[in-house]
RNA sequence: UGGGGUGUCGCCAAGUGGUAAGGCAUCGGAUUUUGAUUCCGACAUUCGUAGGUUCGAUCCCUACCACCCCAG
């Protein structure tokens, strides 16, 4: 029989996919993962309530789980780019590192040692091959699709994985857990940082980072208001300015790091926050050819639909993608992934 | 000091003798494995203060206060 290890978060999406490998005749192992320590009581940790619902799943469908800690690992490889990507003023997207370096590579490697032929996980996309190699692709429900947050996966990574909830939509999932009697079967979908989970985002951040306040301008310099630290904001954010008055909202539009400044405009559909064409590095494609210059599609930003581009190389780690039409907030730190057609290719991190 | 203007929710801002629009901000919720966007909901028994006229005033009158502008 296949061994394969399956990270069970305690929600329902890992826990009908562990029960969809055990019926397809896998041995199949549970692994809670524990990426992080909190080092205070807050009441936002829900490791506790996950890892029993985990093992409750687990007892239920008679397989066997363990509970593993990667917190130093997720510290070390996640966590510390995380703080520095927002140290430099840009946003970062951590559950893409964390898929990465830590479900897809501590995890993994934990579950080869064990004697596993594959990691699973509850994640909705599905791989197919080609002939240079193992690809994602979309998953079948559309609105649940996770391609994006794993498009740093290698081929290494992609060959070892399962993904049993590629052609399933969620609603069939949460019906087969209702049917299992699973005690997670309407436990609401997690948001969230992976692992951080739900909690005051800026609180959070102060833990890490000073607040280092300054001044809110307009692009021709007209005092608006006073930021906290730009760290705190992202490109396109309304929420959290407090800028009252006359006309439409605000938003952010820019970062001036040298001024201390945080460039805001009026007006969703604002001039300056409409970009035709960006430039990414860290590029990361899983076939072992790159695809060449061409058309595709690529999304800026998760949950964003992927528009249509033309991809060119600038160097041997730089693209520079142009949009046929302009994308809204496109921001520093963030991942842009390219897709040819439901082919996940890959992608790279935006400058 | 004289002349003019203004004073409505944190910020803009309608309004009228008949019992307070809207927007921004804020807060709550929905959506979402990046607290971005988007969506939904809540949000002034009260209209600078004190009197008066009136069945009834935020809107009319009087005084006062505050701020702004022009004079000086």
């Amino acid at each position: 029989m296949t061994k394969v290890v399956i990270g069970m978060s305690g929600g329902v999406d890992s826990s009908v996919a562990a029960y969809l490998l055990k019926q397809q005749g896998y041995d199949v192992i549970g692994i809670f993962m524990q990426n992080w320590e909190d080092d205070d009581n807050d009441g936002y940790c829900t490791i506790k309530q996950d890892s029993m619902d985990a093992i409750a799943v687990a007892d239920l469908l008679g397989i066997e789980i363990e509970i593993v800690n990667f917190a130093q690992e997720y510290k070390q490889r996640v966590f510390n780019y995380f703080l520095e990507e927002y140290q430099a003023g840009r946003t970062p997207n951590p559950d893409i590192l964390c898929n990465s370096e830590i479900k897809f590579k501590a995890f993994l490697d934990h579950a080869l040692k064990l004697g596993a032929e594959y990691v699973a996980t509850g994640h909705y996309v599905s791989k197919i091959v080609t002939s240079s190699g193992e690809v994602l692709t979309r998953a079948t429900d559309l609105n649940k699709d996770q391609s994006y947050f794993l498009y740093r996966l290698s081929q290494h990574q992609i060959k070892h994985a399962l993904f049993p909830l590629g052609q399933m939509i969620k609603p069939e999932v949460r019906k087969i857990a209702s049917q299992l009697n699973l005690p997670n079967a309407t436990k609401k979908d997690s948001t969230g940082i992976c692992f951080i989970g739900e909690r005051p985002f800026r609180q959070f951040l102060q833990r890490y980072m000073p607040t280092k306040p300054g001044k809110m301008v307009t692009p021709d310099g007209k005092v608006v208001g006073e930021h906290l630290g730009l760290m705190y904001y992202t490109i396109g954010q309304r929420k959290g300015l407090g800028i009252g008055g006359q006309g439409e909202p605000w938003f952010v539009a820019d970062k001036n790091l040298t001024m201390n400044e945080l460039i805001v405009v009026q007006g969703h559909d604002h001039p300056l926050l409409l970009k035709s064409s960006l430039r990414a590095t860290q590029l990361n494609f899983a076939q072992s050819e790159l695809p060449p210059s061409g058309r595709y599609t690529a999304k800026t930003r998760y949950r964003m639909q992927d528009a249509s581009c033309y991809l060119e190389y600038l160097g041997k780690d730089e693209i520079q993608l142009t949009f046929d039409q302009a994308q809204w907030a496109i921001t520093p730190g963030q991942s842009v992934v390219i897709y040819a057609g439901d082919l996940c290719l890959g992608g790279a991190i935006i400058n």
